[in-house]
DNA sequence: GTCTATAAGAGGATAGAC
DNA sequence: GTCTATCCTCTTATAGAC
């Protein structure tokens, strides 16, 4: 019983986060999704940081699912494991599922920054595709000019990537065709390749 | 006299949405900043969101001079103007004078789409740019796979990207490195090249 | 553990004197 | 057009009954 109330606040914390935001997403807005008082929110969560805290776990979680499925495809290629995890981050983000933190709020960074089960699972999952970089490196598939951090750095963006909800605000294209020029421009670059 | 007050207005709410961003900043903030009080404020500007709208004018216009600068070398190619402008976008953040606003806040967005001198800079801005992609297309630079749209939303992310505070925060690596990097990982792309 | 009610304070905006 | 003082709403968080 407990276990189902958490999930069912923590899934509507998740939708808010990644519809408005955290800094316009409100306790009140929460606790009327799930259905419930503002107190009895405050018996299961201690603060606005940690239900940020308990949504940013559960993708993560999500997220290193995901990363187990494609390690367990031992014929795909270091880049293509990649490719795999950029495309279905992107996918998630469009299905609206995506929360995203803002990273100037000090607050709730000093927060997550104390958050043990926030950050074992952050440190796994870069840990997981840090290796997938490296061994794409080592194999040609992946620039060996860009150190590993900032092309970490450069897959993690995409998961808030503003493109994405630009090019899906216009109406003008499916969610799989953004997700593919996306998914190019960021590994093949904007400009042409030889054929 | 009025237009130097403004201007220092202006600076204000550039440094501290470059900081902070829209949502964290307050009309407080800004006010003790210039050093004036918070009535006086509201004199020249009537709502946070008409001060954001400002900064944003600012940073367009500097923009849009940048452009012309780039306009006028005749030598550059397409690609070359793209590139170059991006680099000037990614100086401008890294240097905290990158003032950004949230994608999601709907009330800011709708002040901002009611506001004429803002919108005019962003269509004549995007028109210069849309121009050069289509140039860079047509010559051969530039990938003829992807929309201009998806590129130019792309370029404009830059001025927003993540990653830029991220490889700065580290610490490790002066700006011009970081920038080279993204600089990049954004033209082409993180995949190896045949050299 | 759920509720109603409320504290406590931040923050956008304004009144009115000068 | 600048100031001090204040209004008013929103939001986080808690008290205390059941």
């Amino acid at each position: 019983m407990l276990r189902v109330r958490e999930d069912a606040i923590v899934t509507a914390v998740n939708r808010l986060l990644a519809e408005k935001g955290y800094d316009l997403m409100t306790v009140d807005e929460v606790a009327a999704e799930v259905g419930i008082a503002k107190a009895s929110l405050y018996k299961h969560f201690a603060s606005k940081e940690t239900l940020a805290g308990a949504a940013m776990v559960r993708v993560l979680d999500r997220a290193l699912a995901q990363a187990e499925t494609l390690a367990a495809d031992a014929a795909l290629a270091p880049i293509d494991r990649l490719r795999a995890m950029t495309r279905w981050t992107m996918g998630v983000q469009l299905a609206g599922e995506m929360p995203t933190l803002p990273a100037q709020n000090s607050a709730l960074r000093t927060a997550l920054m104390a958050n043990r089960a926030y950050l074992d699972r952050l440190f796994a999952l870069s840990d997981r595709l840090g290796a997938w970089i490296e061994a794409a490196q080592a194999d040609g598939g992946l620039d060996r000019a860009l150190p590993t951090e900032v092309v970490l750095y450069t897959l993690f963006a995409r998961a808030c990537d503003p493109v994405l909800g630009l090019l899906k605000a216009g109406g003008q294209h499916s969610d799989a065709q953004i997700v593919d020029w996306v998914l190019r421009s960021c590994f093949d670059g904007l400009t042409a390749r030889p054929a």
